[in-house]
DNA sequence: TTGTACGCGTTATCAA
DNA sequence: TTGATAACGCGTACAA
């Protein structure tokens, strides 16, 4: 059991970078604190040495100390099958990264258990950012207790210090209604998502509501899965239910596109001729030529910089009351309705 | 500035914990760690006073100790607008959670600068994951000098103690050049990708090599930046530019599946009867009824469990040599060729 | 089974 | 400007 077996397989310290240098511990320190006091030619060959040694202060080591972050943020996420969810994911990251701050991320939020976010609490996190809808909102009790804060994104959480950005999605299922009626349509059907999605109820809610206000009623409401594969599979059985029907909303873009396929392949319909059809969400597949899907924005670059704003001025007042912010949805007109 | 306003922003310690509960520190420390000795009464007290206080053990000052890991992970990856990024990233995540080790994830390996690695770096992490090409390998001599075990995917890194997993790109792309030949098309182009990645130029040698052996030359070779768009107008080029050919293989499935919609609606052309297309990844939107895509399979499972393996492997035997595994690819027949 | 004491790698404080 | 020393929060060897 040598000693320098040990040695070789651990990260170099600022203890080891002193003796190598002949300084202090502390100048070591002191050569990696912007501004902190220390001889310049010292300096120089402190940083020569790490860089020889390969030495980098331990930011673990670092974000014990009392006014230290870790600048490590959470981030629970849905399932990434759903592109808006890894868009909006990756839009989040980079701006995180700009931050300084570094991401952990846990996906699948259908799946994550509130045991994992617990496990993962364990960290002292800067923040923890629970996008889309799924989870247990006792996460909030964990994360009070343990003084992290916390962002919602995709719903609104009525919590004590608890900040939110969510798309307005009824308004944004009253915007399709609105652009489809002044299309002339008006046997309108709803395609909707996973049920137990606050987002799903919303857009319902928002589709029968525009509905109603126009004396109208609608056609047909089913519900999926937010998929592609789902959508073409309930647009199927509808059209083969033989309701007369001259548009659909769906509740994502995923359904959207899934739904125009069967409708034009499997049903030889033209889309929007015969059927007009618009989705939620505008991920970067609806604006792909040829996909070409009129969908309903919410609004990805807005959300994220909300979050980032909120996370900011969080980590900067941490006992300031907890914001709710409704990201103002828009119609985006392209060739499927 | 009572000393109160500071203790209620912090987390709670073992320390008050131990002392709300008229215990030692180490009793409270035994008490969160499995296996270690301590009176049944006591430990239950101690938890129960943990779970009033919101107390949970500090992942990070566990993880400074010597024996003890971090369990953070960091991954590299490409541009998440890449499905194929997303896609493996997903499942890479949800393994390494299945681990017990967290993701700290950097996106857009294209701006990703070698700065920012040696940011993340500064974190004692229990490996680094590099997925995808364009990253400077000088990260491997960063990561020797801390000790950080570096895995890559996508390319072959040959540097001691790297592990390696790779799809055999030629082989692939030899792959679709038979399945090509097979029926009937000889005048083949190659729509390449991002041209400094090496993917795009085993992909390409592949599929020159392949002809070559069919003692055929390529109709033409032309790039483009892996993407739908990118695919959808560099087949518009193609087409435009009066060459007569029967079958396009391409570097990715984003440019396959927009090289199809070009085809097909711009130039009113029927696939696969008039032209065949194939694409490289297979990606889940290449199973989507409607856009059902033949491809060859990067097999994104296989790799994902090598990269496990991997990490635990060397996570147990940090010296040993460094692996380098290919990926076999397959090509799955569906109907675009 | 218990508590004391030390080490982990860092930054902050303090007196020189 | 310097170096010694005290936190930071935790696990654990050691002695009781």
């Amino acid at each position: 059991m040598s000693p320098f077996k040990d040695v070789k397989s651990r990260r170099v310290t600022a203890k080891e970078v002193a003796q190598a240098a002949g300084v202090s511990r502390s100048a070591v320190s002191r050569a990696f604190t912007p501004g902190a006091p220390l001889d310049e030619d010292k300096k120089k060959r402190i940083l020569q040495v790490s860089e020889q040694l390969g030495y980098r202060p331990n930011a673990l080591a670092a974000g014990l100390q009392s006014r230290g972050r870790s600048n490590l943020v959470a981030i629970v996420t849905g399932d990434l099958v759903n592109h808006y969810d890894s868009e909006i994911l990756a839009k989040l990251m980079r701006g995180l990264q700009a931050l300084g701050k570094w991401p952990v991320v846990l996906e699948g939020a259908a799946q994550i258990s509130e045991a994992q976010i617990l496990d993962v609490l364990a960290y002292p996190l800067d923040a923890l950012i629970l996008r889309g809808g799924s989870v247990d909102e006792s996460v909030a009790t964990h994360c009070a207790k343990l003084n992290i804060p916390l962002i919602v994104s995709g719903r609104v959480l009525d919590v004590d210090r608890v900040d939110c950005v969510c798309c307005d999605n009824m308004q944004g299922a009253g915007l399709a209604v609105a652009q489809l009626l002044k299309k002339g349509r008006g046997k309108l059907a709803y395609l909707g998502g996973l049920q137990n999605l606050s987002s799903d109820r919303e857009r319902r809610a928002g589709f029968e509501a525009a509905l109603a206000q126009a004396g109208l009623n609608p056609v047909k409401v089913i519900h999926s899965d937010y998929s592609y594969e789902g959508g073409y599979k309930a647009l199927g059985g509808l059209l083969a239910g033989g309701d007369q029907l001259d548009g659909v909303f769906c509740a994502n873009d995923a359904m959207a596109l899934g739904a125009i396929a069967a409708a034009r392949e499997k049903y030889a319909l033209r889309v929007p001729e015969d059927l007009s059809i618009v989705g939620f969400d505008d991920i970067a597949m609806a604006g792909w030529p040829s996909l070409n899907l009129s969908t309903v924005r919410n609004d990805m670059d807005q959300t994220v910089s909300q979050i980032l704003r909120m996370l900011t001025e969080r980590l900067d007042h941490p006992d300031k009351p907890g914001e709710v912010v409704m990201i103002p949805p828009t119609f985006i007109s392209r060739g499927s309705h």
